[in-house]
DNA sequence: TTCTTGCATTGCAAATATAGAATGCTATTC
DNA sequence: GAATAGCATTCTATATTTGCAATGCAAGAA
């Protein structure tokens, strides 16, 4: 982690501008606001470097500075930011009627999520259907790429190497891991569907649906998700909703070129 | 604008973040992903530094560019740091509730503010009536401070000198403006009700109500907000949903002590 | 009280990002 | 198809920021 900033940094012609993120990152994850101190020695940073970045983020109200208790903590400006951004987006502007729908009809939750990378991917887009028991996220959650539904859509259609995705695979976190070579046969049968289904294997009890959104590029940018516990979800509705999911998922790619 | 960025980016000791902030706040406004060109220019920018603040912001997926337009636009790590940030804010969680529970009682749209000094405030927390008539706002969006209710309830407790409230004030834009005298005297209202209230000069036919929140300051550091359509809020209703608002925000100063 | 300790903050020399010009690339026009 | 124009991108000298050490400040212990 260190040595990844300090990479980044020395990499980079703007260096401050990496220092930066990684500060507003880890303010992110920090439960408290934190100290000078302790944001310079959890990033490896000089303590005076970093006051003159903190400074800086203050002035841009993405960092609040409390003066009595001297800690710092991510501000609003964050936030105003985020709503120009999904304002602006396309493909949140054109997932979240047809996630309501789906949503509604099915009673699951559906989720739109773009796809960055190999790495992971960002919910854009959240419906939460009306029933009892409902399965929550937010907008701006991140998850890894290859986990779960989405993952095998990933694998299926991103055109990555085995190699690469044996490496990736072997780091995800599962309730009830797939071996590799079981994966890929899912991976396999999600190529031909069209959709992707996971049941069970990233949460107990949960089945996870997932279909891919594709935009000018040949590789998918983004998905659409369903999320419901297993019961909600049987044998011939998953099927359907699958469906449902893909249908979707293509139209929204046409309107994405 | 061009001389506020120099001045800022001379001012600081990491003149690299408000550059940064700059461009991620013109990309934010902007309708279409911009190209290098427009937006060192649009700032006042040189290009080639322009560059290298745009790939460092790109490699932190805090913007994202498009190689075959060369054009740059926001992109999902804003919306992870914003989930954080709202994740971690002490005032959204205290507020959603009872925003909700004022909103479907007197089927208004309820928000919670936060306020940024004397310029503006930001949307926190907002909350949907199911009425047919609903004014709608999202989380994330920004006011100008001393506008409409809540810009009576930061002059009635924000202890600011007449004279700087009334250079703020010239500068509002109104629907039906009141004059500095008449505004001056509501003010003086609010601090005896605690509460404050907005009928239709900032919005034509729209009642705004808004009561303060302290937390640990003297001067008012969040407002809860209702706003609804002149003929939902009648006056025998408007002092209840103002008092309702006003024992809420109390609740709310209480616990954020 | 005075001393100590743990920070935040500043001063200064050295490494480095910046500004501006030069170059290279792409797409558009003739 | 060639030429041009409008960009993005690279190059390089210099003004700047950075990193470290020294200082200042505040809170708690003796």
């Amino acid at each position: 982690m260190k040595n990844d900033l300090a990479d980044t940094v020395k990499a980079s012609k703007a260096p401050a501008i990496a220092r930066a993120s990684a500060i507003l990152r880890l303010l992110g994850k920090s439960k408290e606001p934190l100290s000078l101190q302790a944001i310079a020695s959890g990033l490896g940073l000089v303590p005076s470097t970093c006051l003159y970045v903190l400074r800086a983020l203050v002035a841009e109200e993405l960092v609040a500075f409390d003066p009595v208790t001297k800690r710092y903590s991510l501000d609003a400006g964050i936030l105003t930011l985020a709503r120009q951004f999904l304002h602006r987006d396309q493909f949140h502007q054109l997932a979240q009627e047809p996630l309501d729908a789906l949503a509604a009809e099915y009673d699951v939750t559906t989720l739109g999520v773009q796809i960055v990378g190999l790495d992971h991917i960002v919910a854009l887009a959240v419906s939460e259907g009306e029933g009892n028991f409902r399965l929550s996220t937010r907008v701006g959650s991140r998850f890894p790429a290859l986990i779960s539904a989405t993952g095998r859509c990933i694998a299926a259609f991103g055109n990555h190497s085995p190699a690469q995705l044996e490496r990736r695979f072997a780091k995800l976190r599962w309730d009830n891991p797939p071996t590799f070579d079981v994966w890929m046969e899912q991976v396999e049968q999600t190529r031909d569907s069209g959709f992707a289904v996971d049941e069970g294997h990233y949460m107990a009890g949960v089945v996870v649906i997932a279909a891919p959104v594709f935009s000018a590029a040949p590789v998918p940018s983004h998905a659409l998700v369903a999320i419901g516990i297993e019961s909600a979800i049987r044998g011939d509705g998953m099927v359907r909703l699958g469906q449902a999911l893909k249908r979707e998922a293509s139209n929204i790619s046409a309107m994405m070129g």
